[in-house]
DNA sequence: CGGTTATGGTCAT
DNA sequence: TGACCCTAACCGC
């Protein structure tokens, strides 16, 4: 479930369980299997994620290592060692405990200057302190782009998916077919202070919770239980359902080859 | 058991 | 715009 959050929660998570330790590096399934041999029994220096990136650097390696989850990857930690393997495990660190990298879109060594052609493509992250919105917005402000489409651009913003695009423009009730252009100064601001937080949430959390207090199920007299996928959110997945605002149907709509949601009565303005 | 779906991204056309 | 990459869960038969 990875959108920036799950990254910066994971590397959080991989140097409270490695950092400064001597770990195990195995490539059980195999496709890892000569770069993760040459960090073996070395220390694991420090993880770090820029949007949906996350770099796994080791003392004494110059090279660091790339992983991007795509879609469907993932990388749990878990207490212990010597666990069977489960499936398809492409990268697993032992120390005293375990991860598990299995389905990423990258793991691989990268050199400092590949490591910065990759940074070099990655507009600001909201959750890195000194991120500047000024740089998404400078992009924003001159384009045609739908702004759900500019929300997607990873080099326009960074770590923000669908799921955060689609609540962000809801609960700023943005039409999400509006272009960049339209969309107001003070809105872009008040949107990407809202996803510093929002994301923020997510870190602490590890799930997507967007749902003002008002707005809660339990508030509105339904049932409490969280969507399916995990988190309290608007518009996410819930088309066809009623507005947790207003009560009208939600849409759904393919934009750039993912599904956007949103609710048609809310989100009018620019 | 096969088809579908998923919070993503790249590359070719 | 479409093909393709990667893995697992879920659904209907």
């Amino acid at each position: 479930m990875p959108e920036g959050h799950t990254l910066h929660r994971l590397a959080r998570d991989l140097e409270a369980a490695f950092a400064g330790r001597r770990v195990r590096s195995a490539s059980p399934q195999g496709r890892f299997a000569a770069e993760a041999a040459r960090l073996d029994g070395r220390v694991l220096e420090s993880a770090e994620a820029f949007g949906k990136h996350l770099f796994v650097a080791f003392a004494d390696v110059p090279e660091q290592v790339h992983v991007h989850l795509g879609l469907y990857g993932s990388f749990v930690i878990s207490p212990g060692v010597g666990h069977p393997v489960v499936g398809q495990v492409r990268w697993r660190l032992e120390a005293q405990a375990s991860a598990d990298l299995r389905g990423p879109n990258a793991c691989e060594l990268l050199t400092p200057p590949e490591v910065d052609a990759v940074l070099g493509r990655l507009g600001p992250d909201p959750l890195r302190a000194d991120a500047d919105p000024d740089r998404a917005w400078h992009r924003i402000h001159r384009s045609q782009v739908p702004i759900a489409a500019l929300l997607m651009d990873q080099s326009v913003l960074a770590g923000v998916g669908n799921v955060y695009r689609a609540e962000v423009l809801f609960r700023h009730r943005v039409a999400p077919m509006t272009a960049g252009r339209r969309l107001p100064r003070v809105r872009w601001n008040a949107m990407w202070d809202d996803l510093r937080e929002l994301m923020q949430v997510g870190v602490e959390r590890g799930r997507i919770d967007t749902v003002r207090p008002e707005h809660e199920p339990e508030a509105m007299g339904r049932d409490p239980r969280a969507d399916d996928h995990g988190g309290e959110v608007y518009v996410y997945r819930r088309d066809g359902q009623p507005c947790l605002v207003c009560a009208t149907p939600i849409r759904r709509r393919l934009v750039a080859g993912r599904n956007l949601f949103w609710c048609p009565s809310c989100q009018q303005r620019g």
